[in-house]
DNA sequence: ATCAATTAAGTTATAATATAACAGAATAGC
DNA sequence: GCTATTCTGTTATATTATAACTTAATTGAT
């Protein structure tokens, strides 16, 4: 799967589709419950590419039955993240589905300051940018918080009218 | 100054010395009022190379007369914020001293989780490499967010006691 | 199939971080 | 000295996150 996040034009439904059916798969491989309420979590996440609060998530949690507690759906984020299903923007105190859950890796990302929408990139070369750096002070990295706040093509479009 | 973060015998009294002294002379270039809260709290920040919480710093305030409510600490970290006296590591929801508040800059953090001495790097390498790619995705980079954690050299050599 | 052990979810309470809004004091510039 | 502006004090509250304990569901062994 591609990272769509700004492509303005896009079938959202299958990235929808996409992270859902893969989060199934990646569960059922590792032996991992995705139980109703983890699912909807993910699910609503998914709703768009831009992070969602987890306050912003309990009404919709309320709507369909669940408990609507704080507890609930942070739970339901910390396994979300555990397996590498969404990622939490530290900048931003939300939390975003990820594009490629298949194997673990920090995030690096994108995020327009205008519509919020955020697209996660290769951590690759960042990461490998870091480690020299981190290396000539006899650093260890262990993990790497990468968040870019800026305008993303649309709003730039938008921002000329 | 250089950055003696992970200089274990450094001579902190001169770090905070001089840290006091550029943010006092910076302040007067620019017409802008280093009140005596202001002050303090720059100072406490300055106490370490660890990020420091803003409610940490208020029993310090009242120790030294001041108002202690949250605003008060709140709005003295924004000012030393905006004139790039301090950066706010958005992981730890802390503040750290910046050694180079002369030009603003985006801040690039090692944050050791053991010991919590944080470093800041040049931004610049970093920075190219996401320019790059950002780039290439048409996003126009506003501001970054870099921190990276894991183990300073210090904490490496006492782990391996 | 039953039961014990484990894991997940419900529930109540509260901790930790941050800001809004308005009143009063200090300072700067005229 | 007067006025406009900026800063600080103060009260209240918003926002984000976790602790601790209870109940329910699931798993795995028998």
């Amino acid at each position: 799967m591609d990272n769509l996040a700004f492509e303005s034009g896009h079938d959202h439904q299958h990235c929808i589709d996409q992270a859902l059916q893969q989060a199934r798969q990646l569960c059922r491989e590792r032996q991992q419950r995705l139980t109703p309420v983890r699912e909807l979590v993910l699910k609503l996440i998914w709703q768009s590419h831009k992070p969602i609060g987890a306050y912003e998530l309990l009404p919709a949690l309320a709507q369909a039955g669940f408990n609507s507690a704080p507890p609930t759906v942070y739970r339901a984020l910390e396994f979300l993240q555990e397996q590498g299903l969404v990622h939490r923007i530290a900048s931003l105190n939300a939390f975003v589905g990820c594009p490629h859950p298949e194997q673990a890796h920090q995030g690096c990302f994108l995020i327009c300051r205008q519509c919020h929408s955020t697209s996660e990139l290769d951590a690759g070369p960042v990461h490998a940018t870091l480690e020299k750096s981190a290396r000539e002070m006899g650093f260890a990295i262990e993990q790497e918080t990468v968040e870019v706040t800026g305008l993303c093509p649309n709003c730039q479009a938008r921002e000329g009218e």
